[in-house]
DNA sequence: ATCCAGGCTCCTG
DNA sequence: CAGGAGCATGGA
């Protein structure tokens, strides 16, 4: 089986050490294999798993050449597919500079901006990994929604050997609908968890649920659709359209860690409530989704620093 | 120990 | 129909 080659350039500005330092502290870093100048991931593609292998000479560079490899595509087809499915997860085709421009007269964001130039959205794979890690991450706190993605995706996703250390592919629907709730049980999720992923899963690889459909609905028409499903809130339906579509115009403004990066960065004194973010949010039309990232991660940053500086 | 985490459902009054 | 308990665990 051949190797598929290919290039990536991103307009600049665009940094890919973003990404990596990211996916190193995400509760998602599990999924990768994680190097100095490369990321690599396991993708299931029309019934093959794919091995993905992404490098960068320049990381830092903010106008970087990005490098894909792909392993274990029976074909062009294939290959093209997980070429798609990586420019998607890596915004590639998603310039900074327009949103630059509109931020350009806000003296809190265009500090972000200046401070993260470069920084683009990472997103997930597809609609249905969104969801489902977006469910996990219901309410939780980050370690232990890490422990339960990780048993998930070692007890039904597909495996491979990478480097000698065992590496796994996202499960598919149908992997996940095979299970049952009590499969779950023992990695300590819950009656209630367990059933919002099998049942959503199974939703998907019966037919259903129709995630390509959310494609040509606006953002409100694709919240509205998704949260008749049960086990799907607002905040879960905001995570699959940011993450899972890369809406750029999204803004979960009821979500607590938007709320407390602009309650940081304006220096107000109290958490704003959701009609307030609304408020704010109404100079940011058509890039809530980078704000909102931007925000995220400035925040990110300043408690790791913070907390750096007490040790 | 107690409370909250990148929520949501379901039951109660 | 608003309000609140309950979920499972980890970290502060």
């Amino acid at each position: 089986m051949s190797v598929f080659t290919y290039t990536l350039t991103p307009q600049s500005p665009y940094r890919f050490d973003y990404f990596r330092e990211r996916i190193a502290t995400s509760s998602n870093s599990y999924l990768y294999d994680i190097g100095e100048h490369h990321l690599g991931r396991a993708h299931v593609i029309q019934g093959h798993t794919v091995l993905v292998r992404v490098s960068c000479p320049e990381p830092a560079s903010d106008a970087p050449e990005i490098h894909l490899q792909v392993e274990g595509a029976p074909d062009e087809t294939t290959a093209l597919e997980a070429v798609k499915i990586w420019r998607h997860m890596l915004s590639v085709d998603r310039p900074l500079a327009p949103f630059y421009e509109k931020m350009a007269g806000d003296a809190v964001l265009s500090g972000l901006t200046d401070q993260l130039a470069g920084l683009n959205l990472l997103l997930e794979a597809d609609p249905f990994e969104a969801m489902i890690l977006a469910i996990i991450g219901q309410q939780v706190n980050l370690t232990f929604a890490e422990n339960l993605k990780r048993s998930l995706v070692e007890l039904c996703g597909d495996r491979l050997e990478l480097d000698g250390r065992p590496f796994y592919a996202f499960p598919t629907p149908e992997q996940i609908a095979r299970l049952k709730y009590e499969d779950l049980r023992p990695l300590k999720y819950s009656q209630r968890k367990a059933e919002y992923i099998i049942d959503f899963s199974r939703g998907v690889a019966g037919g259903e649920i129709d995630l390509q459909a959310l494609e040509g609905m606006t953002n409100d028409e694709a919240i509205q659709s998704l949260v008749k499903l049960r086990g799907i809130g607002r905040w879960t339906a905001e995570c699959v359209l940011l993450f899972g579509l890369g809406r750029s115009d999204l803004l979960p403004a009821a979500d607590i860690g938007l709320r407390n990066a602009i309650q940081h960065f304006y220096g107000i004194d109290h958490q704003p409530t959701e009609a307030e973010v609304r408020e704010m949010a109404s100079c940011w039309a058509g890039y809530e989704s980078y704000v909102t990232y931007y925000l995220w991660t400035a925040l990110g940053m300043a408690r790791a620093e913070s907390k750096k500086k007490k040790n």
